[in-house]
DNA sequence: ACCAGTGTTAACGTGGCGTCAAGATCACGG
DNA sequence: CCGTGATCTTGACGCCACGTTAACACTGGT
């Protein structure tokens, strides 16, 4: 089942997307800010997110940037009928379509239905191997020497952002924003809590980490070996 | 350079778009009708299709279903104001966009940008190389010899300023600001210290810099090589 | 030869990281 | 309703390396 995040705070256009994506057999996240739409994309995972740009809290543009940051989710922006600039800004930012209000629903469902078929021949192996150790993302299992790693859920939860980042540094602000929530963002202590038991649980040598990487003073690193 | 096909019947907006994308270095293609159009598709194995729905030989849409048979490349398709219907039926044909016409030249070049971007197969890594190492700016990762190079946090974020403007002549103002704050403006010192760590990682012969530059009374600048 | 701007080096204090372990909280079955 | 694991949170501590700083050497221009 396609996941669709709807960010807009305009209670009707969320009713009337909702009870139409539900309809056709979406499954509906919404969210009505930037800051927890933010939340919600790390949280929920859509397959596409819908964004309204006029929101009390951000621009929407840098709602955009910050998603762009780290996924490639298909965007389809929402809009009151406004400036060309605005169209072009959003685009640019890594928006992958633009729709202006008042818009009619079918049309909307076939861009939807357009950037989905668009992302689906999936850019994503959902399963990671190392020398020591295998992670299937979308079986949420982690195996090694053939046989399955216990993983608690915080556990695994940090192991997933890492995988899904892998070769990339990923900041301690991101996360903690993505495993445990937008107010921890200061917590450091879990993160070293956390990389040391998945480094005791996946590692060949867990006080020399090969795979769990720490970038001093900057973040985390999953290396694929 | 990426290379765009036209399939339109009127002039005005032929040679529109191909003043405008010749002079964003694209490379222009034109067809004015559906069948020399699908001929042209196959023949120039353009980056990305511009397709006016209301051609005279064929139905835009069969056009599209003709080329979805055996390629993805991006299609943008442009139209009269019309009915939603024909939009639903030109994007669940396979088209990635919807353009109506009159249309702003700017949000078409916008619209344009975003399917290719989404077309190319990774959405440009922002990688900077040189002989000598290379720069991964999404992945803050330093690589030299095939080999990681280890930079601390400072090191990193005056590296990446200087990366971000490449070419560029960056003063040490700028660079005091960007990466120790606001109230660091006239520690001229830090610059000297990590530069020179900068260039004992990086340079070949840290004494005879050959990327990282200084400009003496100005500041720095990071020559590509 | 002098000066301003620059490059180099080394010492010191602190912040961040890994580790451990004990309390708090939750989930489940008796 | 309580007990028992498992899991999550929180704090403490040692250690290393990063940032800061200062002292000194170098270079080109006047």
């Amino acid at each position: 089942m396609t996941r669709v995040l709807v960010i807009d705070d305009e209670g009707s256009i969320l009713r009337a997307l909702r009870i139409n994506l539900t309809a056709r057999k979406y499954e509906v996240v919404t969210a009505s800010d930037g800051a927890s739409g933010l939340g919600a994309m790390a949280r929920a995972r859509p397959d596409v997110l819908i964004l309204d740009l006029g929101l009390p809290d951000m621009d929407g543009v840098d709602v955009i940037k910050g998603i762009r940051g780290w996924t490639s989710t298909p965007i389809i922006v929402l809009s009151a009928a406004g400036q060309e600039s605005t169209k072009v800004a959003a685009l640019d930012a890594g928006a992958d379509d633009y729709v202006t209000k008042p818009f009619g629903m079918d049309e909307l469902l076939a861009r939807l239905r357009a950037a989905v078929r668009r992302a689906s021949p999936g850019p994503d192996e959902p399963v990671v191997a190392t020398e020591d150790f295998t992670v299937d993302l979308a079986a949420k299992r982690v195996a090694r020497d053939g046989t399955d790693v216990r993983l608690t859920p915080t556990e695994w939860g940090l192991l997933e952002v890492l995988v899904r980042n892998r070769g990339r540094l990923v900041t301690q602000r991101q996360l903690l924003q993505e495993v445990w929530g937008e107010q921890y963002q200061t917590e450091g202590n879990y993160l070293r809590v956390y990389v040391a038991h998945l480094r005791r649980k996946l590692e060949p040598d867990p006080s020399r980490p090969r795979y769990l990487l720490t970038e001093p003073g900057m973040g985390y690193r999953f290396s694929c070996g």
